[in-house]
DNA sequence: TAGAGCGAG
DNA sequence: AACACTCGCTCTA
């Protein structure tokens, strides 16, 4: 059943976005070869404990495949170079570049994992349709099967799109020198199951018509994204086993088995049809860590346990820059049954006041950790009735929310009291053409006049308000030192064991240091006391018009308009959306927004 | 809002 | 190959 295609050519038709997926080939092998370049021609694998987890292309000829046992690797290929692949720092600091690159189309770019990215072309490819002749329009790179009818004008988008696709791979080869793949389609499933058909250093377009076919030649339902170990399992409990199954059940047998949406869902997935947008990367919503362990059973060693997670936990925080405002404890009780996943956890807002911003880094006071101690015992009572003995294989510690969502004058205040977003800010205004200007969606976004209201309210973004939810997307951007600076890593990706945590850590910081203007001048120029809270500082600023917490260079370095912005804001802070307190409910009403013109929250 | 479950890499 | 770790989304009470 091909689905019908109108013959309208404007932009309410059926197929009107342009996705692009990116896969980087065999990264980790990747990284290596780009660093030592006389790996290139020798069969590589990537080793991390004793199992080659992924290899360069020269050794899968000798038959290298992922995630094998290094003895087994070495038996197909006794000239197997092996290099160690356990501290991810490099990658992520490549994964990181790459990501930059990407930015610099100024669409969407949303990461996942270390070596896959989505780029929503949507609107790109709609500006360069207006300057071409649509007659004469290439498609760049393989296309899965030429069509056999006119549709709603996708046919020429998706070309576009493999141009643009076929420019980025261009341009991170020449600056970096990765290979990648691409696949391009109207929707991000496609792009991502047709991405892989033409392997490695190459790139496949799929237009809708042929959608419905592709997605039955999937032999697993497992291969779809969005199902995976535990719908496999039902689904197959109703014979479903291939996406051509699928494709024929009805969503009256899947509906006995599944929540009616996504019965609904998954057979739209197994035609092809996906909706789900392309999220802008940003900042992550929690930082964690956990510890897991063959046993614990006593207090004091739980208490040593959540100590070290916490002490891991403040660098990763102060790295982030944001403050957290809310605490989560998790735990593992050692079950018989089953060792599986069954975690527990407790969670608990926890006052901002514990956090202080001195010279534009986050710090905790020590009175602070102890209190952040006293909460996290007194969660984990929650979770542990301590006159019964316990065994936990599991601990873990997050913080979930941050304060930073506030209106869009205040969001300014955060990056004022953060050095670096101001320098990724200023660096903007400097170079505006600079190829990483991920904050700059002029093009894409509405008109700043029209959305004033980034009150709470957005924190929580109604889907049913897609120019809101656009907004909220795009100002979940990297400023150009997360990108650029290997210290602003995704927590997510790290997977290490705790040495190497350590390893990382300090390789953090010393990148930090060296990222920050000063070294360790702390309240040189403002009168400003290192123990003031947020709050405190936010109503007791000094030093002329701006507040302590404020460095002057930069202030004089904003233009002059933005001062005045904040001068009158910081006069009257009440009205203006200042950190005064988190507390304050959903007063706020809407404001004129121009100062957004020169600012893009992280988030 | 908190907590659990699922999915991804 | 299975497991460990971290984060995001969604559903439910």
């Amino acid at each position: 059943m091909e689905s019908s295609c109108s013959t309208f050519n404007d932009i309410d038709n059926e197929h009107p976005k342009s996705i692009i997926h990116i896969d980087i080939d065999c990264f980790y092998a990747q990284v290596e070869m780009v660093r030592s370049p006389e790996l290139c021609t020798v069969p590589l694998g990537i080793q991390q404990k004793n199992i080659v987890v992924t290899s360069n292309y020269e050794a899968r000829n000798y038959g290298i495949q992922k995630c094998m046992l290094v003895t087994e690797a070495l038996k197909l290929c006794p000239n197997l170079k092996l290099v160690n692949g356990e501290d991810l720092h490099d990658y992520r600091a490549a994964s990181n570049k790459i990501f930059a690159i990407l930015q610099s189309w100024k669409c969407p770019v949303e990461k996942l994992g270390m070596d896959e990215n989505f780029i929503d072309v949507t609107n790109l490819v709609q500006e360069r349709l207006k300057s071409t002749d649509v007659n004469n329009i290439t498609l760049s790179g393989h296309l899965y099967e030429e069509p056999s009818m006119e549709c709603c004008g996708c046919h020429n988008r998706l070309k576009i799109a493999s141009q643009i696709a076929s420019e980025v791979r261009k341009k991170v080869f020449d600056e970096l020198g990765f290979t990648i793949c691409a696949g391009i389609a109207h929707n991000k499933l496609l792009a991502k199951l047709i991405c892989p058909l033409h392997k490695p250093n190459d790139q496949t377009t799929i237009f809708p018509q042929h959608a419905v076919n592709f997605m039955a030649t999937l032999q697993s339902v497992r291969s779809i994204p969005t199902i995976g170990s535990k719908t496999t399992e039902t689904l197959i409990s109703q014979k479903v086993l291939s996406v051509s199954d699928l494709q024929q059940v009805s969503v009256e047998v899947l509906k006995k088995h599944f929540s009616s949406d996504m019965a609904v869902r998954l057979k739209k997935l197994s035609i092809g049809e996906d909706n789900t947008p392309v999220k802008q990367t940003g900042k992550p919503q929690s930082i964690g860590l956990e510890d897991s362990f063959k046993t614990v059973s006593v207090k004091s060693e739980v208490e040593e346990k959540f100590e070290a997670l916490l002490q891991r936990l403040l660098v990763l925080v102060r790295e982030d820059g944001r403050i957290p405002v809310s605490l989560r404890v998790t735990l593992r009780k050692k079950d018989a049954k089953r060792l599986s996943s069954h975690r527990e956890s407790r969670q608990c807002q926890i006052s901002p006041s514990l956090f202080t911003i001195a010279s534009g880094t986050l710090t905790v006071t020590a009175s602070g950790q102890q209190k952040l101690m006293t909460i996290i015992m007194r969660l984990f009572n929650k979770l542990i009735d301590l006159n019964k003995p316990f065994h936990l294989t599991l601990v873990g510690l997050a913080f979930t929310k941050f304060q930073e969502r506030m209106t869009g004058r205040s969001s300014i205040v955060n990056y004022l009291m953060n050095d670096i977003s101001v320098q990724s800010v200023l660096n903007l205004q400097n170079d505006g053409d600079t190829s990483v200007s991920s904050m700059d969606y002029s093009a894409a976004s509405p008109s700043s006049s029209t959305t004033t209201d980034l009150s709470d309210a957005e924190v929580e973004p109604s889907p049913k308000k897609p120019k809101k939810v656009n907004w909220i997307a795009k100002r979940r951007c990297l400023s150009k030192e997360d990108i650029a600076s290997p210290s602003k890593l995704k927590v997510g990706e790290l997977r290490l064991n705790s040495k190497e945590l350590e390893k990382v850590s300090e390789l953090r910081l010393n990148s930090r240091d060296r990222s920050l203007t000063p070294r360790a001048s702390p309240a040189k120029e403002c009168l400003s006391d290192a123990s003031d809270t947020m709050n405190d500082v936010a109503e007791g600023g000094n030093c002329d018009d701006c507040p302590s917490y404020v460095d002057k260079e930069v202030f004089n370095a904003l233009p002059d308009e933005m001062q005045q912005e904040l001068k009158t804001m910081w006069k009257n802070p009440s009205s203006s959306g200042m950190p005064v307190q988190r507390s304050s409910p959903r007063t706020n009403k809407a404001k004129p927004n121009t100062i957004l013109k020169y600012f893009v929250p992280h988030k």
